[in-house]
DNA sequence: ATATCACGGATATTAGATATCCGGATTATC
DNA sequence: GATAATCCGGATATCTAATATCCGTGATAT
C-alpha cells in the first residue's frame, strides 16, 4: 500500500502558499524549485488541487497558485484525497460468492464482515487526517521549526515575488 | 492508494481455514477452488502467511495450510501486514529539505509535522485493524452469513478433505 | 504587443503488482 | 521402499499504475 509522492507534495505546497501575503500567488515553477521536485510532474498536481478548489489558480504574469479558501478550512484530508483520489485502498471484489460453495447472488444481502472490517479501519484513518487543517500545520511549523527556516522562507519570498 | 489483492484472499483464506476440524490442514489448490482465484498466485501469499507464522504448513499428503495459533491470537492487522508488509503508505521524503532555503541538517532536530500527522492516521488505521481477530470474523460469519453458506461449507470440507 | 503563467491532452518511462512455471525438499500412504 | 501429494523459493513474464515530460491553447498583467 503506497500513497503517490504527490501527496507529499501537495501538503507542502498548501502549507508553503498559505504563508503567502495576502492576494499574492506563486507559480508552480517556484514551488517546484522550492521544494526541489519535478516542476512538470508537480504541475499536473497543481492542477488537481485547483479541479478540488483547495488552490485558485491565476494565469499571467504575477500569476500562480493561492489557497481558494481560509487555511482554517483546508484539511489534510482535503489534500489528501484531491490528489491521490477517494478510492478506497481497499477493494472488496467479493470472493465469497465465487468457488463451488457460491449461493444465489439474493442470499447474499448481509454485508462481507471483511469488508465492513477493512472499510472501518479507513474511516478511522480518514477522520485523522480531518482533524488537521492547513492552518494547524503552518502553526506546527512556527512553534517547532527552527526559526531560521522561517526567515530564509520570508527572504525567499522577497526574492521570487516579482 | 491501494491494498494489494492478496488482502482479500489472504484474510478470506484465514477465516475458512478457522473452520478446519481440528488436525486437518487445507491444501493451497482447494482455498484456490473455493475463492476462485489463481492458485499459483495465492500460493505465493499463503508462503508469505506461513513465513509470519500466522499459518501452519504441512508438506505431503494430507497437508496444507492450518492456523498456528488460535484465531482469537490473530488479528487483521497481522494478516494484512504479512502480506502487504509494515511500510508506511506515506514515505516522507524530507523535502522540507530540498531547495533554496534548505538548512544545515542538524537544524532539523524537530520532526516533519506533515510526516507527524500523517503516520497518526497510519496508527489509527492500524489500531482498528488490530482490534478485530480472525476469530471475531469467524463469529460475523456464523452471526450474520445466510445459514445456507456455513451448510454448504461444511459439505464441501467432507468432499475435499481426504 | 509581449512575456508570464495555468490548463489539458498526448506520450514515454519506470516500478510494482499480478501471474505462471519449475526443480527440490518433505512426508503420508500403500 | 516406492509413489504421490504437497510446500518452498527462484526465475521469469505480463500488465497496470505511478512517474515524468512536452506542447499547443488560452488568459492576463505590464
Amino acid at each position: 500500500m503506497r500513497l503517490s509522492e504527490g501527496v507529499e507534495w501537495g501538503l507542502h505546497c498548501a502549507v508553503l502558499v498559505a504563508l503567502l501575503p495576502p492576494d499574492r500567488a506563486l507559480p508552480a515553477g517556484r514551488l517546484a524549485d522550492y521544494h526541489g521536485v519535478p516542476p512538470a510532474y508537480l504541475a499536473k498536481h497543481l492542477q488537481a488541487l485547483s479541479r478540488a478548489q483547495i488552490l485558485d489558480s491565476v494565469p499571467g504574469p504575477r500569476g500562480g497558485y493561492r489557497l481558494a479558501r481560509p487555511a482554517t478550512d483546508v484539511t489534510v484530508l482535503d489534500v489528501v484525497e484531491a490528489i491521490d483520489g477517494t478510492e478506497p485502498a481497499f477493494r472488496c471484489t467479493e470472493i465469497r460468492r465465487q468457488g463451488p460453495t457460491r449461493l444465489a447472488t439474493r442470499e447474499y444481502r448481509v454485508p462481507c464482515s471483511i469488508h465492513v472490517v477493512m472499510a472501518s479501519a479507513e474511516d478511522a484513518w480518514r477522520a485523522e487526517l480531518r482533524r488537521t487543517s492547513i492552518a494547524d500545520l503552518v502553526g506546527m511549523v512556527g512553534a517547532s521549526a527552527p526559526p531560521a527556516s522561517l526567515a530564509k522562507g520570508l527572504d525567499w519570498f522577497q526574492e521570487v515575488l516579482p
